[in-house]
DNA sequence: ATTCATGCAAATACTTTGCATCAGC
DNA sequence: GCTGATGCAAAGTATTTGCATGAAT
């Protein structure tokens, strides 16, 4: 078992990059932390360490951890990009587009079509890490839906 | 077959709200635009023949017509929301996080979850409006995945 | 007439960037 | 010492909001 800061030195020396304390903090405060993350919370908590660094040194190194390929991020409903490690299973998340409302699902269920969509079109889905948004039991009966011509 | 526009004006009734030639040429735009779309298209789409119309009325009405459940939206990889119509087939998309190449999704496939999720937990996702993220063939190549170790 | 919707502009939230200094290799 | 990384601050992008005016019912 490797750390990931460990992984993170391994990555970064093949790229001729560099390890420096603040990616050190940040990568440990990744793995640390429940996934998905905000960038602010992983600012938040490294800076109880190292109160000097920075917010936009946390999106750099976040960045930079997302082209080693150690950690991805997901847009979720309002737009706020969430970060997780790579290759760690998370806590998957129905999201309701109505009510807000977020109820666990178990990420067996998305396998299947992870796997079609490897075989069919040599994807590798993140639905793994990604909220899926919809609408909740409650929130159908709101909902109207139907099909309308376009006015052209 | 009925309007957007007129789907809107009924659903904008039943609130006690306002039919207005804003409102109507956005619903028009949305309809006769490919879904899915973004505020700022529609704004200039709609400013080609109202260009007093604001993008801040552009979101506004698109919030409107989602509270009335006429549109959906979601955030692709950027952050940026994309409005579709709802209960309407959409294009389906796979985009790469490596190199951010979309691919087209045969929607069928999105079904069996789709009903495993509705089954199970009584959500009606909206995985058929949602551009799928992840990997793509050439990417995963580069793209390195393990699992680590907390450094806690 | 009432109240909602709009235009306009400013504010907000999140994220990125320029640049001088500092630090890892 | 060379070059990449950081701090700092400012810019950028997408979206929201306050307020006075205008318009739909």
């Amino acid at each position: 078992m490797v750390t990931v800061a460990q992984a993170l030195q391994g990555a970064l020396r093949e790229q001729g990059l560099r390890m420096t304390p603040q990616r050190q903090i940040i990568a440990e405060a990744i793995a640390s932390l429940d996934s998905p993350i905000t960038a602010e919370r992983v600012h938040r908590h490294v800076a109880r360490q190292f109160p000097d660094v920075q917010l936009s040194t946390v999106y750099r190194t976040l960045e930079t951890l997302e082209e080693l390929g150690l950690v991805r991020h997901t847009h979720v409903h309002d737009g706020v990009a969430h970060y997780h490690l790579a290759g760690q299973p998370v806590h998957q998340h129905l999201v309701c587009l109505g009510c807000g409302a977020e109820e666990e699902l178990d990420p067996v269920v998305l396998e299947p079509l992870a796997d079609v969509l490897q075989q069919r079109y040599g994807f590798a889905a993140a639905l793994g890490h990604t909220a899926i948004v919809g609408r909740c039991r409650k929130c159908q009966r709101d909902a109207t839906a139907g099909s309308y011509a376009s006015s052209g």
